[in-house]
DNA sequence: CTTAGCACTCAACAGGTGAGAGTGCTAACA
DNA sequence: TGTTAGCACTCTCACCTGTTGAGTGCTAAG
């Protein structure tokens, strides 16, 4: 059997409609609103093998069809109309963009909200990954007797900050002396580099502070390999709720127990960090179990042609596609063009 | 009526059951648990009585008997006998704190994380407060042609930072050279001081640079105002909705709106910050309508005597409070002892 | 190929019923 | 006077049942 335009049609008559009303719908429905100029009888047997190529199902036997998966593939892939921001929409965009900037984490955050404000789903934004950015600036400060801070400056706007011990008598000049070696050597390095000859470089400078600068380097080291970056903002949990599909608290929980696993979440996001365009995953096409119920719709921004990290859209696969990748494509420009701004 | 020995027990026997299973409780039930050695028969009319005094209330002509607020803080008062924690439960506190700390942030972290694990509910904490806490170390960074980063760490341990705009034509020596007189005047000092009269001394140092500075002060006088401070920790969401009391999304939602909204949650907690030993709000005791079906028990950690932040645990009104002060009161020295540990 | 008509299916809802839990009251008892 | 057994009463909840309505598939006519 193979898909002709009449068909198309009522796909697409169904789809809309189901993610507009979240019922089951039938053929009746589908001729009374969408006057393609068939009667429902007709509509049923197109219905009937619609079913059978699997774009759609049925809950049960005398209930209307929905979409499955592979429906929304299809849809996704061929039919779907993107649906452009109304101009109030557009609005409070571009005032959230022009609003005065504090630091990356606010960018980020902010278009975390917006996402979740005009989809009305859930919203998550990763933020820059450390070990693409190069080190702008080092500094040691001595805390207490034995402990001391490590703050590294990224170029990304990042700022990481960590507490190491320091062996007893090292003194504030000492550690003056390291930031300076640090930074003459590390300045302007990707992150990545720390691993290399680079190491051995600054040992030999540095013989004498021996102990401190292992602890430096492993911090370093650490935050590069499992750090800080991995966190996700995550907003708009309230208004999943307002979908029908979570009106059972067994589903809030199994959505909420992923959630609250953000490396889980991040490692999500993180695998689509560099492509093209706005992607989009419909139900299992997620690489997650408990998540087959869901979609998500994620797009790469970057900085200077550097693809940083991803944000994107979580909802029900019943999600409202046309709208939510227009906007995350749209968010995803806006912020990459704000990073630009901020970041010189 | 007066409150007598027997009294107490009835209540005790409902409140202690009430909070086990959820359910209304009713003579029988308590005449076969509690062994008490009185007849059902007599329990009613104590219950009668219990319920005139405003400690209980029926939920319909047919049920058993619910403890009332007033009922919760009698208990809290009076009746309550502390539950310690278990030997594993011990073990798994000092496991966590005897981890390698990375920052002050992580430490209070994964306090929250403990508080929610031990109690089954919502954990809440208020990370210490800047206002408070002293200039270690400030310093000026050149990010892009216009922008530079402002890093400020505080003593607490807390790190803030953001993006400034600067005059083109301020080169990286310049920032170095405000950074030094800023580290000068401010080190060692309250972040509050920078209102008084201390500005105009660095001024009057630094009339050159008048533009930038001006910037300078505006962010961190920003900091002091409104800053990052009110960021609060949020752990354990999931284990609410364990509660049977949010079985409903409806509940479900009313609390996470709230929850959403960090300023109200910090200020909530901020309100108890310096009062001594551990807090039990009830009910509407919280100045919060929506939250009128909640109860906190909150506690204030410090830092070499200073009041730092508040931690507190987020329930149902029907919370165990007998484990729950337990814990908050075990987590506040522990987190307290973990930060003189850390910061010297 | 399309469509009207029809019999059939099934979820959802409303109304009715019985069981069970719990109460308050009363009268008997220590 | 305080305690208790007994009893009638109330109310929720779970269960059943019949009804309604939406929707289907099939068939036969256009």
């Amino acid at each position: 059997m193979r898909m002709d335009p009449r068909k198309q049609n009522i796909l697409l008559a169904i789809i809309t409609d189901y993610i507009a009303t979240a019922e089951p719908v039938g053929s009746r429905t589908i001729a009374r609103k969408y006057r393609l100029g068939i009667s429902p009888a007709t509509i049923r047997n197109e219905m009937a093998d619609l079913e059978e190529m699997g774009y759609i199902e049925q809950p049960h036997t005398s209930a209307g069809r929905i979409p499955s998966e592979r429906g929304y593939r299809y849809y996704v892939d061929y039919l779907m109309k993107r649906q452009e921001l109304t101009p109030e929409e557009e609005e409070l965009v571009r005032q959230s963009y022009h609003q005065k900037v504090r630091d990356v984490g606010e960018v980020i955050q902010r278009t975390g909200q917006l996402l979740s404000q005009l989809t009305q789903y859930a919203a998550v934004v990763l933020p820059p990954k450390a070990a693409a950015s190069c080190f702008k600036h080092i500094q040691l400060v001595q805390m207490g007797a034995e402990q001391a801070m490590l703050v590294a400056i990224m170029d990304s706007g990042a700022v990481h900050h960590r507490i190491i011990d320091i062996p007893s008598g090292i003194t504030a000049a000492d550690l003056e002396a390291i930031s300076a070696v640090l930074n003459a050597k590390l300045q302007g390095r990707p992150m990545e580099s720390i691993r290399l000859t680079l190491i051995k470089e600054i040992y030999f400078e540095l013989s004498k502070q021996r102990r401190i600068l292992e602890l430096v380097m492993e911090l370093l080291h650490d935050t590069l390999v499992r750090g800080s970056e991995n966190r996700v903002y995550l907003t708009g949990l309230l208004n999943i709720l307002n979908q029908p599909e979570f009106r059972h608290v067994e589903k809030v929980k199994t959505l909420l127990s992923i959630l609250e696993q953000e490396d889980l979440l991040g490692n999500l996001l993180a695998s689509d960090v560099g492509k093209e365009g706005v992607t989009v995953r419909i139900g299992r096409e997620i690489s997650c179990q408990q998540m087959s119920e869901c979609s998500m719709v994620v797009a790469t921004y970057s900085f200077k042609g550097r693809p940083l990290g991803t944000l994107g859209v979580l909802g029900p696969t019943r999600m409202d596609y046309a709208k939510v990748v227009t906007v995350v494509e749209c968010l995803t420009k806006n912020l990459s063009q704000a990073l630009e701004r901020i970041l010189g």
